[in-house]
Formats: C-alpha cells, structure tokens, sequence
DNA sequence: CGGTTGATTGAGGCTGCTCAAAAGGTGTGG
DNA sequence: CCACACCTTTTGAGCAGCCTCAATCAACCG
C-alpha cells in the first residue's frame, strides 16, 4: 500500500494492518468498477473520490445495514466483502448477494421506503456514506456516471436473476460450481483475484449453504465431491479452482451476464 | 397496431373481442403503474400516451422478445399477461417474472447488450415499442416519471430478491402460497383482480412448476394439498383464493416489498 | 374420430434434509 | 500451559420431499 501523499484519495491511509494490501485498495473500487460500464474522465473520478472521502471501517461479521433501515442513504463498498441477507424468525436464512469493493450495499436510487434485507460485513470492509443530496448532484452533473451506475445496476439484476435459475433448476454440485465461477469472475473485476486463480471468501459452509439454498452438512458433501473430481478446493476462507475449464462446464456458466 | 386517428390513447379502439374488455384496458397500464410511485400530471400523461401509441397485440404463447435481442428497444406491457424466462439446452426452465400490465418486458434503461431471457406472451398481449432516443427524451423532459420509473425498478428488484428466498428457502406448498399472493397483490395493483378476489392466470401446471423450481407432477399434488386444506383453488386457468389470510400465513407473506 | 396437450395418479428412487455425534480449531481464563 | 467453551467441519444413519417414469384420463381441435 503507498503513501500517496497528494493524491485525493483518503482511505489509502486507514490502513490499519497489512492484510488488504495484497488488494488494490489504493484505487477507488467504485470508479474501477463504473470504468467498466463506461469511461469517465479526470472529473468524473475526482467527484467519485470526493463522495466517498468520508468512509469508516466495519468488523468482520459486523451489520452494515439492517432490514428496516431506511434506505435514504447511499452505501458503496470500498473494500473488503460482504452480503445482503434475509433472515426468517424461525431461524432460515438466505443470503441475496455476496458483495465486492465497487458494489452498493443500500439502495443506489432515489428515496425509497426501509430495505427489506439486512447487510453484514464478511471482511473488514471499507464502506461510505453518502446522503441522497449527494449523490443525486453527482449524478446530475457526471451523465457518465449516472450512465454507469444505470448499467451497474442491469448487471445486479442480471445477477438475481441468474441466481433465480440457479436455485430453481440447478443440483446442488452445479449450483456451487456456477457461484465460484460467477465469484471468480466478479472477484478479477475488482482484483481480487489471487495468483492462483482462487480467491479469498471467508464464508462458513453455513454461510456457503444459506447463499445456494442448502443445508452445511450437504455443503460439505458437495464440496468433498467437487474436490475428489479436482475441480475445486475450499479452505480456510479461501476457493481455489484447479480446472476452470471443467468447473465452467459443470455449472453450464456463461460469463456475458456479468459484463452486458 | 392502431389507426390513430384523434384520441391520444390508440389501443382503446384495437379492441377485438369483448374478452379484456372486464378489465380496464383504456387506462394507459404504464401511467396506472408509475402513479403508485410518483404523481404525475397531465404533461406526464400525455407524454407517456405519446409513446405508447405505437402499439401492437401480441398472440397468446407468442414470443415478444427473445434471448440474444438487442435491449435497445424500450417494451412496455400494456395489456395482458407475459412472463420473462430462461431456457436450457437440456429442456430446464426457469420462468424469472411474470409481467402485469404497466410492467417493462425488455430492458428499461441504457443501451445494452443482448437480452440473457425470452419474454412470452401468456394472454394477448398489447406492447409497445419505444425507441431508446425517444425514451431518453422522455425521462429528460419528464423528472417525475424518470423517478418513478426507477422506483419501479427498484421494486422490480424487490421481487426479484424475494423470488430468491422463496426458491432458496421455502417448501412446495410455501412457495406456491408466496407466489399466489405476490400476484394477487400485483393483479389489484394494475386491476386485475377478479370479483371473488383470485384472478387469471392462464399457465399450464408445468409453468407453474417453472416459475417454482417444482416439477409439474409435484405442483399438481400441492395445488390438490392447498385446495383441500381450502385455501385456494385453481382451474381452467383462474386462480381463486378462499381464505387469504390463512394463505398469508402459510406463505410467510409480507407484502411491503411491493410499494415500496 | 384420431391426435394432441394438459391434468391426474401410482410406484419407486434419488437428492438433499434431519438428527446426532465426533473431531479440529481457536480464543479465554485460570 | 492447560482446561474449557464455542464454533466449524466432518461423518454416519435414516428419512422425506420432490423427482422420474409411466400410464390413465379429460378436454379440445382439426
């Protein structure tokens, strides 16, 4: 992580220990992600950093939103994971979205009633906040970044949707291996990919099992499958893939949803 | 596709038979629609008559978009019922949404790459046909239908989100009670709803089973379980419901997601 | 009237769940 | 440094929700 003396860029210096370094923090997730949907220039990026200069850190596991919160405020996360989750009194629980360093957790429009789901940090992540006011200045006066986060916004739904087709048609064996494949890609998008094509994710088989829709116990099995046919390895926080190529077949994966 | 002579809303008089006539197909579906988000005024209503005059009827079962389409073209529903689905190559489906009347078959945004569902037809169906510059015009021009039209959108999400719990979380029987209520809440939104409070729905047990994630043999056996546990009855293609609140409670149903 | 599509029913089987217990790991406090 | 608590992973046994296959029935249609 560089001390970047001049730059405008705060939270390059909240760097509390060196575990992020191995990621990029020292770009603006949000900007690296929209720079994908559309390009901005030198003003554009400097009102993104500028928006997100007030951010604050959260603990692993810790809540970023809460089902009830109202949705006013805008969200990005900067860096680290994390999900949104919809918990049921009698203890089911299924998580919607797992979040990278450039997503929104809150609501990314217009003013809207309390959200329907809760938000939970996985790593540390690095979130800001930016009021409404805000960030509908910004989006009046950059049309590239409101063009941008209009596209974010198609591949999120995107997204549902293709996690829609997973829960309702796919076993659970090509249910796992189409979330790595999906999580590999969104995971290069914002670099967190790691030397060996895994990627970081510090979920709990519990966790794996509430985001596809199972139970732990088959998640484990699931698992212990994938890994004798050497497809994929899942430990200590961390997906390894050993044969993309395989995986993407099992899962029937394809990656345009992600990108258009 | 009408004569346009001198009334602002053409649809009214592409009227073939007397069948859609019990439901109120001579308010324009889209401004029903977003009046629920944002009021608009006669300016606004008059814009949204303008680009919905260019309309066409659509036969049942007919495609009205296909996967791999250019998402360019803005679709309204205006009448009729359709549904969004995601087919595989090995006979799966899943059926994504199902669209009432004042919803947006394609893709309600920017420019965008090719369209990753089908939108079929479930009813004659009347759409029209936006092009992207007129539809851009419109949201500069008109402030509030651009915000209601993304509090749409975010509702639309909503749902979405909510489709995942219920595949992810739910049981047959729960899942097919959620999804009786979410329409009959939406079918009275856009006055649908029939005098003994169910409503149309003209898709086979099989589709069911697709929108479901259930095959249609097991749909088949839980509709028998709701009808005798006297909650709901479906035949000849209409929905009824004897008992909603009962139904509510088995579904787990909260219907906040839908407005707000 | 035969052909086709959808609803219904039955039998049997597999995927994924439940319950339960053991094994590893980790942090805390004595 | 060990004991203990707690959490996650792993494994086993048994069960059941839902699926598959298949046959029958009902409705519609040319």
């Amino acid at each position: 992580m560089g001390a970047v003396a001049p730059s405008p860029r705060p939270f390059v210096m909240t760097h509390p220990n060196g575990k992020e370094a191995a990621f990029p923090s020292d770009a603006n997730a949000l900007a690296l992600k929209l720079e994908r949907f559309f390009p901005l220039d030198r003003i554009d990026r400097l009102a993104l950093d500028d928006l997100t200069r007030a951010s604050e850190w959260v603990a692993p596991r810790k809540a970023i939103l809460s089902e009830g919160d109202a949705s006013e405020t805008i969200v990005p996360l900067l860096a680290g994971l994390a999900y949104r989750h919809k918990d049921f009194r009698d203890g089911r629980r299924q998580i919607l979205s797992l979040l990278v360093p450039g997503d929104i957790c809150g609501v990314d429009g217009r003013p809207s009633g309390p959200i329907h789901y809760g938000v939970r940090a996985l790593t540390r992540c690095l979130i800001a906040k930016a009021p409404p006011e805000r960030f509908r200045m910004l989006l009046e006066d950059h049309p590239a970044i409101a063009g941008a986060l209009r596209q974010a916004s198609l591949v999120e739904e995107a997204v549902l949707r293709t996690w829609i087709v997973n829960l309702g048609q796919r076993h659970a064996h090509e249910r796992l291996a189409h979330l790595v494949c999906e999580l590999a890609h969104r995971m290069k998008d914002c670099r967190r990919l790691l030397s060996h094509g895994g990627f970081e994710l510090p979920l709990t088989q519990q966790e794996l099992g509430a985001a596809l829709g199972l139970t732990s116990v088959h998640v484990n099995r699931v698992l212990q499958r994938l890994r004798a046919e050497n497809l994929i390895a899942f430990q200590n926080g961390t997906m390894r893939i050993f044969d993309a190529d395989r995986l993407r077949s099992v899962a029937d994966f394809d990656p345009t949803y992600l990108s258009a």
